[in-house]
DNA sequence: CGAAATATTGAGCCTTATCAATTTAAGTGG
DNA sequence: CCACTTAAATTGATAAGGCTCAATATTTCG
C-alpha cells in the first residue's frame, strides 16, 4: 500500500488506463468522471475519506477517470493483483472488499435517486441533504462543499447557472446560509425535504 | 437455492423488507424500483437473466422493491445468511459474489451515463443502444422490450408521452422499425449514436 | 366482442438551457 | 500588501424543449 499526496485537479487515473491499483481516499475528496461524446463532462461519483474506488472493471481497464477535488487530498493505493490474490486467500480481506463494493453500490443508487427528481430545485435540495449526511458532521448543520459549482452541475446534470440560481433562491428563502462560497449552513432541513417533493409554493409562501 | 416461477407485476421483495435472500434472474426480466416521496416511481435497474440482485443492503433491509416485468420469469433465491457464510469460507463463492457486485456496479454506472444526457432524444437513443447490447442477440438487430413505455419513462426519468414521441420520431426517420409494440429492429445504429451526441439536425436532414 | 389497459398524438405553458454581462473570489508577481 | 490577471460565481433575457392536460388510437385480455 502506498500513500500519495495529491494536488488539486490531479488525475489519479485516466479513462481506458490499465487498472493496476485499487484506491482509497484517506483525506480530502475526489470526483469520478466521464467525458461524454458531445464534449460535456459527467461526474458519476464523489469520493470522500474511506471511500474505495477504481475496482470493478470487468476487463482490466478503468472506465472513468478520477481527479482530485480539494487541496490536501491523500490517496492510498493498493496493487490490484496482490489485493485480488489476497482476497482469494484471506476471508477477512475478501469480506472487506465485498462490503466496499456494496457501499459503492449504495452511493451509486443514492445518486440515481437524486437524478430521479425532475426539477432543478428538487435535485439541488436532494444533493445538499445527501451531502450533509455523507459529511456526517456530528451535530452541526454546516457543511463544506469542496467542489466547484461546475462540479455540482455536472453531478446533477444541469447547467451551472441553474445550480447558482437555485442556491440563491434557497438563500433568499433563508433555508440555507452561506459562510463562504463553498461553506454553508442548512437552516431549514424540513424545507429542503419539501423542496425535494416539488412543492415550490412553500418556498414562496414562507 | 429455490427456483420460483413468477407472474407479471409480482413483487419479489418490497422496500424496507427484511433482506432474507439474494436473488438471480433465470429467465425473463425484472425491475428494481423506488417509490419517491412525490408519488412518482423510479426504476433504478432492469434485471435480465444471470443478473444478481437483492444484496448489498448495509443494514438488513432492502432499499428498493423489485417486481417482475415479463411473463414466464423465473427467479432463483439464495438464503442470504447461508450464502454469506459460504462466501466467508469458500473463495470460489466469494469471488463469484464479488464479480456479481462489480457487474451490478457496471449496470448502475451505465444507467448513470444514460441519465447524463440532457435531451429526450439522446436518452432514448442511449437506452435503445444499451438494451441492444444487453440483450446480446448474436447478429440480429431486432430487440425485444419486455417492459412498458411507462417503465421506460420511469427508467429514463421523463414523461411517457415524451418516450412515445421520440420513438415515433425515430420510426418516421427509419432509424428503427417496429415489429410489434414491444419489438423493434434497429435499422441505423449510427444514427442512434449520433442522436446521443445531440445532433438532431441529422434526423431532420435524412 | 367489449372493457380496460397501454400507447400515441395534439396544444399550451413552464422550466431550464443558452448566450451574454457582471460581480466576486482566488492567485500571482512586483 | 496591493494592483493585476484569471478563474469562479452570480444575475439577466430569451428561446427551446419537455411536461401537463386532454383526446384519440391501439392492444390486451377476459
Amino acid at each position: 500500500m502506498t500513500l500519495v499526496r495529491c494536488e488539486v485537479d490531479e488525475v489519479i487515473y485516466h479513462n481506458q488506463e490499465q487498472a493496476q491499483y485499487w484506491y482509497r481516499v484517506v483525506t480530502g475528496a475526489a470526483r469520478k468522471c466521464s467525458l461524454m461524446m458531445d464534449g460535456r463532462r459527467q461526474i458519476v461519483d464523489f469520493l470522500l475519506p474511506d471511500d474505495v474506488f477504481g475496482f470493478g472493471a470487468d476487463d482490466d481497464l478503468h472506465h472513468f477517470s478520477t481527479e482530485v477535488v480539494s487541496t490536501g487530498t491523500t490517496i492510498a493505493r493498493y496493487p490490484r493483483h496482490a489485493a485480488e490474490q489476497l482476497a482469494e486467500s484471506d476471508p477477512q480481506v475478501s469480506r472487506w472488499i465485498r462490503q466496499q463494493a456494496f457501499r459503492s453500490i449504495s452511493r451509486l443508487q443514492a445518486r440515481t435517486l437524486i437524478l430521479g427528481h425532475t426539477s432543478a430545485l428538487a435535485r439541488v435540495s436532494a444533493f445538499l441533504l445527501e451531502w450533509m449526511d455523507r459529511c456526517n458532521q456530528p451535530n452541526g448543520t454546516t457543511i463544506c462543499l469542496p467542489m466547484s459549482r461546475y462540479d455540482i452541475a455536472d453531478y446533477l446534470v444541469m447547467a451551472v447557472e441553474t445550480v447558482s440560481r437555485v442556491l440563491t433562491l434557497l438563500r433568499t428563502q433563508h433555508i440555507i446560509v452561506f459562510r463562504s462560497t463553498r461553506r454553508l449552513s442548512i437552516r431549514d432541513r424540513r424545507a429542503l425535504e419539501l423542496a425535494m417533493v416539488g412543492t415550490e409554493d412553500l418556498l414562496i409562501a414562507n
